[in-house]
RNA sequence: GCACCCAUAGCUCAGCUGGAUAGAGCGCUGCCCUCCGAAGGCAGAGGCCAGAGGUUCGAAUCCUCUUGGGUGCGCCA
C-alpha cells in the first residue's frame, strides 16, 4: 500500500468518525476525495480535497468541515501537523520516518515496486501494429508498435491479464496485388526479364520470395492463368512477409502472443455469423448509399448493399459491410473480427494510426452493439511521426519504394532510443523524430538524461564498493530534507503507474522518469558546493550507507519505469 | 462539404481525468568543477493557456460556438 492509499484510508476513517459524531451525514459519495502530494512541497507532505468536495452535499461550508476533519487527522500516527489552506485544502505534515518507510518499501518491492492490482486480473486484448503483410515495417508503423507494446507492459504491471494480438489483413485486395508482384519475381527467378508494372509492389524484398517459389514449383505457374496460382502465391507471400515483419518487430523487442488471420476468420464463417446477429438486431439492412460529397468519383452508381446503421451511433452515413460482388468490405470484416475477439475477454484496446481515425466511431458503435456493451472497447489513435535529420525533413517516396524502414532506423540509433523517443509525446499529438537530436548526449534529450542518472547511480555504487563502503539501511534517520525531497519524487511511481494505466497513456512513465532524473541530478549537484552532501563520505560509513541505499532505490525505480517502456537501463555511458 | 485530432513561454512540449501562485528543456542573462561522472546543477527574464460564452466553491482541463493548423473521407485497406 502506498503512502497515498494509506492516508486515503485515514481520511476515510476520519470521515467515519465525523459521521459517528453526527457532524456529517452518512450517505455522501466520497469517490471524489483524493489524497495527493501537494503541487508545492512547501505546503506539506500530503494534501486532501475532502472538505471542499464534501461540504456542499453535507450542507456545510468547507472551512467548518476542514476544521473538524483536521482534528481527526491530527490523531493519526506520524502526522505532525494539519493545516487548512486556500479554499479548504487540508495539508498534512508527516514525521520524516514516514518517508523513510516509503524508501524501505522500494527496496522490499524491488523489481515489483509499483506493481498494482488495479486491473483485478481482468483480461485485456491489445491489438497493435497489424501492418498489412505486403512488405517490411516502415517508420509509419513504428510509433503504434512502441506505444502498443508499452501499454501492454503497463497494463500487465497494473494487474491486468494482457494478450498482445496482431491482426493479419491477408484477405483484401492488397494481398492479391502482393501475390501478383511475387509472381513477377517468380518469373524473374526462372530467367525472364521482368519490369514490375505500375500498381504492383516494386520492392526488392520480394525477390527471395520469388526465388523460393521458383525452386519449389519450377516453371509450372509461369504462364498459367492467375486462377491457378493466385491463392497459392498469396499464402506463400503472406507467410514470408509475416516472417519479415516478426523479425522487424523483434528488433524493437516486440513479440505478440497471438497472430490472427482475416482469411481464416472468413473461412470459419465468423463474418456471416456477425452479419446474422446484426440483422437480427435490426442493425444491418439492405439499402443504397448516397453519392459521396466533396470528391468526384467517376464510376459511381447506386447499388443495393447490406448496410450497417452507423448513423444511429453518430456516423454521418450508414456503412456497407459487403461489396457488390458479395465479398466483405474492410469494415464488415473488421466488425466480425472484433466480435470474435470480444468473446472471452473483459476489455479490448486497438492501437490505430491516425489515417484510420475516421472509422473509429463506426467500428466502436458496431462492436458495442454486438457485445451489448459488456466488453470495454477502446481505440487509441497514434498520430503521425515526422522524420527529420538535423531539422530537415527526411524525403520519402512511396512510388519508388524508398520509405524509411524500421530496421534502418533501429540500426542507426538503437532500439532503446527509438522506444523511449516514441514515448516522449502523448499519442494523440503529432511528433517529430530527428535522427540527430535523439542520439544527442545532453539534457535536451530525455533518453540520455534518464540514462545518465541511472549510470551515475551505478557508477557511484561501484566507486563506493571500491572504497570498501556499501549500502546500509540501518541508519536511514541520518537522511535529511534534501534526501527526503528525492524520496518524495521516487514514491510517486506507483501513482503514476496507476494513472497511466487508467488513461492508457504510457508516455506518462517517460515524463515521470524525466522528473525523477532531474530530482536526482539536482541532489547530486549539491555535492559540488557542499562536500558533506556527497554520497560517498570516507569518514562516515553510516551516512554513506544510508545515501547509497537511497541511490540504489532511485536506480530501482528508474529501472522499473524503463522496463515498462521496454528500454534497458544503462550502467555506464 | 463532413468527421476526428491538435492549439499552453520566442522554439519543442508536460500539466497527475476539475484544485492552491500554470511547469520543464532549448535559446537569452548571471553564477557553480584543486571536489563521487559539469554529458550535470543553481538563479533570472519570458504567459490574456487561440478567441467568446456556459457549467460550479474552483476551468488550461468539462460543454457550445468561432478562428487557425494536421489527418482522413469511397463497395479502398
Amino acid at each position: 500500500m502506498t503512502i497515498f492509499e494509506n492516508f486515503a484510508a485515514h481520511v476515510d476513517h476520519a470521515l467515519d468518525a465525523l459521521v459517528a459524531a453526527g457532524k456529517l451525514p452518512a450517505a455522501i459519495d466520497r469517490s471524489n476525495v483524493t489524497v495527493e502530494p501537494p503541487r508545492d512541497a512547501s505546503h506539506g507532505d500530503l494534501s486532501t480535497n475532502a472538505a471542499m468536495v464534501l461540504a456542499k452535499p453535507a450542507g456545510t461550508n468547507p472551512r467548518a468541515l476542514a476544521e473538524a476533519l483536521s482534528n481527526e487527522l491530527a490523531k493519526v500516527e506520524s502526522v505532525t501537523a494539519v493545516e487548512i489552506a486556500g479554499p479548504g485544502f487540508l495539508n498534512i505534515r508527516l514525521d520524516a520516518s514516514a518517508w523513510l518507510d516509503e524508501l524501505r518499501a522500494i527496496g522490499q518491492g524491488g523489481d515489483d515496486y509499483g506493481r498494482s492490482t488495479l486491473g483485478e486480473g481482468k483480461s485485456v486484448n491489445i491489438e497493435y501494429v497489424s501492418a498489412n503483410p505486403t512488405g517490411p515495417m516502415h517508420m509509419g508503423h513504428c510509433r503504434g508498435a512502441v506505444v502498443g507494446d508499452a501499454l501492454a507492459s503497463l497494463l500487465e504491471f497494473a494487474g491486468f491479464r494482457v494478450v498482445r494480438e496482431y491482426y493479419i489483413n491477408d484477405a483484401g485486395g492488397q494481398v492479391d496485388v502482393l501475390a501478383r508482384s511475387v509472381h513477377m519475381r517468380y518469373r524473374e527467378a526462372l530467367g525472364e526479364s521482368i519490369e514490375i508494372p505500375e500498381g504492383l509492389y516494386p520492392g526488392d524484398y520480394l525477390v527471395p520470395v520469388g526465388e523460393r517459389l521458383a525452386k519449389e514449383f519450377g516453371g509450372q505457374y509461369a504462364a498459367a492463368p492467375e486462377g491457378q496460382w493466385l491463392a497459392l502465391f498469396r499464402k506463400a507471400a503472406v507467410t514470408d512477409m509475416m516472417d519479415m515483419i516478426r523479425a522487424d518487430l523483434a528488433l524493437l523487442g516486440i513479440h505478440h502472443d497471438l497472430f490472427s488471420s482475416e482469411a481464416e476468420l472468413h473461412e470459419a464463417g465468423k463474418a456471416d455469423a456477425a452479419e446474422k446477429e446484426l440483422r437480427a438486431r435490426g442493425l444491418v439492412y439492405d439499402g443504397q448509399l448516397e453519392k459521396p460529397k466533396g470528391k468526384e468519383i467517376e464510376d459511381w452508381e447506386p447499388v443495393t448493399l447490406p448496410l450497417f446503421r452507423s448513423t444511429q451511433f453518430g456516423d454521418d452515413q450508414d456503412r456497407p459491410i459487403k461489396k457488390s460482388d458479395g465479398s466483405w468490405t474492410y469494415f464488415g470484416a473488421d466488425l466480425a473480427y472484433h466480435f470474435q475477439k470480444s468473446q472471452g475477454v473483459d476489455a479490448m484496446i486497438d492501437i490505430w494510426g491516425a489515417d484510420h481515425a475516421g472509422t473509429v466511431k463506426r467500428i466502436k458503435a458496431a462492436v458495442n452493439a454486438l457485445t451489448g456493451g459488456e466488453v470495454d472497447f477502446d481505440i487509441k489513435i497514434v498520430q503521425m511521426v515526422k522524420l527529420l535529420r538535423g531539422g530537415e525533413p527526411v524525403k520519402m517516396s512511396k512510388r519508388s519504394g524508398s520509405f524509411v524502414t524500421l530496421a534502418e532506423v533501429v540500426s542507426e540509433v538503437g532500439k532503446d532510443v527509438v522506444r523511449f523517443t516514441m514515448l516522449t509525446r502523448k499519442a494523440d499529438a503529432q511528433m517529430d523524430f530527428d535522427f540527430a537530436k535523439v542520439v544527442e548526449a545532453s539534457k535536451d534529450n530525455p533518453v540520455f538524461y534518464v540514462q545518465y542518472a541511472h549510470a551515475r547511480i551505478a557508477s557511484t555504487l561501484r566507486k563506493a564498493e571500491g572504497e570498501g563502503l556499501g549500502i546500509d539501511a540501518t541508519q536511514l534517520n541520518l537522511l535529511g530534507d534534501a534526501e527526503i525531497a528525492l524520496i518524495r519524487e521516487a514514491v510517486n511511481f506507483p501513482r503514476i503507474v496507476e494513472a497511466a494505466a487508467k488513461a492508457s497513456e504510457p508516455h506518462r512513465i517517460a515524463f515521470y522518469l524525466g522528473d525523477l532524473a532531474a530530482a536526482f541530478h539536482a541532489y547530486w549537484n549539491l555535492g559540488n558546493d557542499q562536500p558533506d552532501k556527497r554520497f560517498i563520505l570516507a569518514h562516515d560509513a553510516g551516512l554513506t550507507g544510508a545515501r547509497l541505499f537511497l541511490a540504489a532505490n532511485i536506480g530501482q525505480v528508474i529501472r522499473n519505469g524503463l522496463r515498462l517502456m521496454g528500454v534497458e537501463a544503462a550502467y555506464s555511458m
